[in-house]
RNA sequence: AGGCGCGUAGCUCAGUUGGUUAGAGCGCACGACUGAUAAUCGUGAGGUCGGCAGUUCAAAUCUGCCCGUGCCUACCA
């Protein structure tokens, strides 16, 4: 017997089976690199219709984590694949480098050296802070680059750059002329020992003994008669805050007795025929507390009975002559306390928002120090946190405690001195919603923003809607200061451009720094006296910063477009960079800074559990390319639905893999089969057999959807389609039946070379379909092939169809095939089972078709497509509802050597079939 | 606690305006091939569509409640 597979045409290619992506992709970075690609394609596409994804800036300050890497991703898919669009997809990659988190990191360097941080210059401290965000800046490039995100790596945008503070500051000042920039007050927390504002993570809480006391507030005012001759009592662990008092708040729906005192313990502060109210539940605790023996108690009354009351401060007469309003307040509880609660809306949270919904004062009363403003009636000079018994004492002495206690009991203090903090109004720098109509406008552009997916609109109208005005002042030191002089005597900023200018000028080319290294006259220039001004020491909400970027980025930069087609972030965003950026844009430019907003979803593990150091269950990108290679964690991406969270674990990456390897092969394949493959070949399509005109009606159709979800940014069913088919269409299908052709047939049979016409389209197709995808894959596969690493794949635009292909007829008439093939298979299984055969090709199939099956069927090669090597097929009437019966026999003759179909010539010493023995005699 | 989401086979996902027996790929099981070979092909088993209750001739799909879960409500980004 002679062996024949050196005459047979076997795939051949160097484009390996096994990936090795780890290794093979630094490989083709640099490659990348070498031939300066994205320079390359900024050229070629220089007068190509612009597609510009601004990116959003991550902050500087360490290794990336998994939503990194996710968001990054989808941004260079996009940016790719818009480009396979033919646009030019420019893509500036930046950072965000000012900012608390840096701040920290400094000082806890300073901390370990024993330093203290108010001992360093502020430029020395900032100039710490500015190395810190530039290390990082370099190592989340390259962490990005290798990722296979391209972009401009060599000239990307920071937050910290000169021109970008500069920028920032005129943004500023833009808000500052227009009359939106005003300065108001605000509650913080605040730690009078080291004189500033604290963020919430620099508060730690602990134990801490406040003096407590019940104070009196006589109702002045009353729609409720019943009530006008008595007392409200609250409950308070902070005495140092009555001179802060505007309100008592109760809650709707609790209950509220009404008390006669009628006998009281010794020391106690409470007089009989005291008339006091408070809360149903609570009486019995606090007349405990308030040491009161006996009481009536026959009326009780609802919270909403109070509405309107009017209540008079406890020291009424003593200088504190001010109305306090009886509000009604969801926050009230009847946990601890009298079911009232004192309200002072400079010191506290809950206190500030009621305060700001019912239009009260907000009285300054503590000094940045801790000290009681001079200028308060019997209190004026104490201290707020020390002198509490004091002012129990003042109080009691003036009548209006009818209790005081003590409490131990949790408290927040400062990480950093170990004291403990107050809620105090400290002056801040805000954007007004209104004075400029800022609500009404972003609330426009947001309804001519198109949102991926759609809710997100709904998510930041709601936000805009609700929010109150921007608070933009940081009592911080790593940022771009607000440079903004106040008039000492009218306490209004100065609003001069001219000002404004020199100091932006100043910024572009010395830096933010110089408005803490220069002197005020330096700014002021010779119009103002400088003696006049104060000049504000505050920062710039780093949200701010970011929600510039689209002025000192696209508007600044020649290679970019204001606005932006797309903002692509996390969906924390929407009350992030979406947010800061339409305000800072609606406020200076009426319009967002985007077209389009684009959210995707968050990171979880394998349980759909949050990633976290404590559960152990983090997956982070670096182990995922040196594990399974950047094209994994790029498939995981557009193979999840990112609009939603997305779960990552070993089990999912592998399944990835699984799919990737689907990808890889078919590639493979094609390239295999296209070895020595010459444009010569080609054949026209009309001249084409059927099943490769379907091949190219399945191409043109694919083409125009995936144009369609390109433009779409619908990655995600891009990949399942070309996944699909690859798989179903092609491997399990056209593959398979063309193998055959492929090996077998004459080279110069216009079978064999219709179908390699055809497998060169697909090669083009699926190469450039997935180059967005795997662009690591997609690059190899395309120098396996054409070995110029100058015409990289990602020159080029997506393949697409000839519009002459699509044919939805012989696209319906093919699936229907398709569906009777898939009961031959079914039936050649069933023989193979009870061993009768194994190869498909040792089989004759036999078919009863019913009238349209017989049509459908009729004039197709059947054995070429059920991969046998013999069709019998009778037409039958009485068959309906059944489309065909099958039958299997074995196929009758010898076994060709060669193309080992089953034919009747090869018998005794004949070894081939008649087209083989064709085939070969001229070969 | 509120605002905005999500919950379909082991995994990743499809499921049109409600309309036959809820689909695909991977994995798994079994088998074939040994000329895509750590590949390829075929067959098959997997689902109370998170739960309950409604609306309807008909619900994965609409409504309500519940459960689980994520993001946001920071002088974090």
């Amino acid at each position: 017997m002679t062996d024949y597979k050196d005459t047979v045409y076997l795939p051949k290619t160097d484009f390996s089976m096994r990936a090795g992506l780890p290794t093979k992709e630094p490989q083709i970075l640099k490659l990348w690199e070498e031939i300066n690609l994205f320079k390359k394609l900024r050229e070629q596409r220089k007068n190509s219709e612009p597609f510009i994804l601004h990116d959003g800036p991550p902050y500087a300050n360490g290794y990336l984590h998994i939503g990194h890497a996710l968001n990054k991703i989808i941004k260079d898919v996009i940016n790719r694949s818009q480009s396979m669009l033919g646009k030019n997809a420019n893509y500036v990659p930046g950072w965000d480098c000012h900012g608390l988190p840096i701040e920290w990191k400094i000082e806890e360097n300073y901390r370990k050296k024993k330093k203290n941080k108010d001992d360093i210059p502020i430029v020395e401290f900032r100039k710490e802070c500015r190395d810190f965000a530039a290390k990082w800046m370099d190592v989340q490039s390259e962490e990005f680059q290798r990722l296979g995100v391209y972009g401009d790596w060599e000239d990307p945008y920071s937050t910290m750059k000169y021109e970008s503070e500069a920028i920032i500051m005129s943004e500023i000042g833009k808000f500052l002329m227009n009359g939106s920039l005003y300065r108001g007050i605000k509650p913080v927390m605040w730690s009078p020992v080291e004189k500033t504002a604290l963020a919430e993570a620099e508060i730690e809480y602990h134990d801490h003994i406040s003096t407590t006391i019940f104070a009196r507030f006589p109702v002045v005012k009353t729609s409720s008669d019943i009530i006008s001759d008595f007392e409200i009592i609250i409950w308070t662990t902070t005495p140092w805050t009555m001179p802060g008092n505007r309100a008592v708040a109760y809650g709707k729906d609790i209950d509220y007795s009404l008390i006669e005192v009628t006998d009281v313990g010794e020391n106690s502060l409470a007089k009989i025929g005291d008339k006091i109210i408070i809360a149903k539940e609570l009486m019995a605790d606090v007349m405990k507390e308030i040491s009161v023996l006996s009481f009536n108690s026959s009326i009780t009354l609802k919270g909403s009975d109070f509405a309107g009351t009017i209540l008079a401060h406890p020291l009424n007469n003593y200088g504190y002559e001010h109305e306090v309003l009886l509000l009604e307040a969801e926050f009230v509880t009847t946990d601890q306390g009298t079911g009232f609660v004192h309200i002072a809306p400079g010191h506290g949270a809950d206190d500030f928002e009621l305060g700001r919904q019912n239009n009260l004062p907000i009285p300054e009363t503590v000094s940045d120090n801790g000290i009681l403003n001079s200028d308060l009636p019997l209190l004026g000079g104490l201290r707020v946190l020390k002198d509490n018994e004091i002012i129990a004492d003042i109080m009691h002495k003036h009548n209006a405690l009818i209790g005081r206690g003590r409490l131990n009991h949790s408290y927040p203090h400062s990480w950093r001195s170990k004291a403990p903090l107050v809620f105090r109004t400290t002056p801040q720098w805000f954007i007004s919603m209104t004075t400029t109509n800022l609500r009404d406008t972003s609330l426009k552009a947001l309804s001519q923003t198109t949102f991926y997916p759609p809710q997100g609109q709904n998510r930041l109208t709601k936000m805009i809607e609700d929010r109150p005005d921007w608070c933009i002042s940081r009592q911080r030191a790593w940022g771009v200061p607000l440079a903004i002089f106040v008039n000492k005597k009218t306490q209004e900023p100065l609003r001069d451009q001219e000002v404004i200018d020199r100091i932006v000028e100043v910024f572009k080319t010395d830096g933010a720094d110089a408005w803490f290294e220069k002197p005020s006259s330096f700014f002021l220039g010779s119009k103002y006296n400088p003696d006049d001004y104060e000049a504000v020491t505050d920062i710039a909400d780093v949200w701010f910063d970011s929600g510039s970027t689209h002025s000192f980025v696209l508007e600044e930069r020649d290679d970019l477009f204001w606005p932006a087609s797309l903002y692509l972030e996390g969906t924390d965003q929407h009350r992030g960079w979406f947010h800061s950026s339409l305000l800072e844009s609606c406020g200076t430019r009426g319009r967002a800074p985007y077209d389009a907003v684009l959210t995707h979803g968050f990171v979880l593990d394998q349980q759909g559990r949050k990633m976290s150091k404590s559960l152990g269950n983090i997956t982070a990108p670096q182990k995922v390319i040196n594990e399974f290679g950047a094209d994994i964690l790029r498939l995981w991406v557009v193979g999840s639905d990112y609009y939603d969270d997305l779960r990552i674990g070993k089990e999912i990456l592998i399944r990835h893999s699984d799919h990737y390897r689907r990808l890889r092969n078919t590639l493979r394949y094609l390239l295999g089969a296209l070895n020595e493959f010459d444009e010569k070949e080609k054949i026209n399509f009309t001249e084409m057999p059927e099943l490769e005109q379907w091949v190219l009606h399945r191409v043109s159709e694919l083409s125009v959807k995936i144009q369609e979800n390109t433009e779409k940014f619908n990655l995600h069913d891009i990949y399942l389609d070309i996944h699909n088919f690859c798989t179903i269409d092609l491997s399990a299908f056209y593959f398979d039946i063309r193998k055959d052709t492929l090996y077998c047939e004459d080279s110069s049979s216009v079978e064999r070379k219709s179908c390699r016409t055809v497998m060169d389209i697909l090669f083009k197709s699926l190469t450039t379909w997935l180059a967005p995808i795997i662009c690591f894959t997609a690059e190899e596969a395309w120098q396996s092939r054409y070995k110029d690493s100058e015409n990289s794949v990602h020159l080029q635009t997506y393949f697409k169809g000839d519009k002459n292909w699509k044919n939805d007829e012989l696209g319906k008439k093919w699936s229907d095939i398709r569906e009777l093939r898939s009961f031959v298979t079914t039936s050649i299984e069933e023989k193979r089972k009870v061993g009768i055969l194994g190869s498909s090709l040792q089989a004759k199939v036999l078919i009863e078709a019913n009238e349209e099956s017989f049509k459908v069927l009729q004039d197709v090669n059947l054995p070429e497509i059920f991969i046998c090597s013999d069709v019998h097929m009778d037409l039958n009437r009485n068959l309906s509802e059944t489309k065909i019966k099958v039958n299997i026999e074995l196929a009758s003759g010898g076994k060709c050597m060669r193309c080992w179909k089953i034919v009747p010539e090869v018998k005794n010493n004949i070894e081939l079939c008649n087209r083989c023995t064709k085939v070969l005699k001229f070969n």
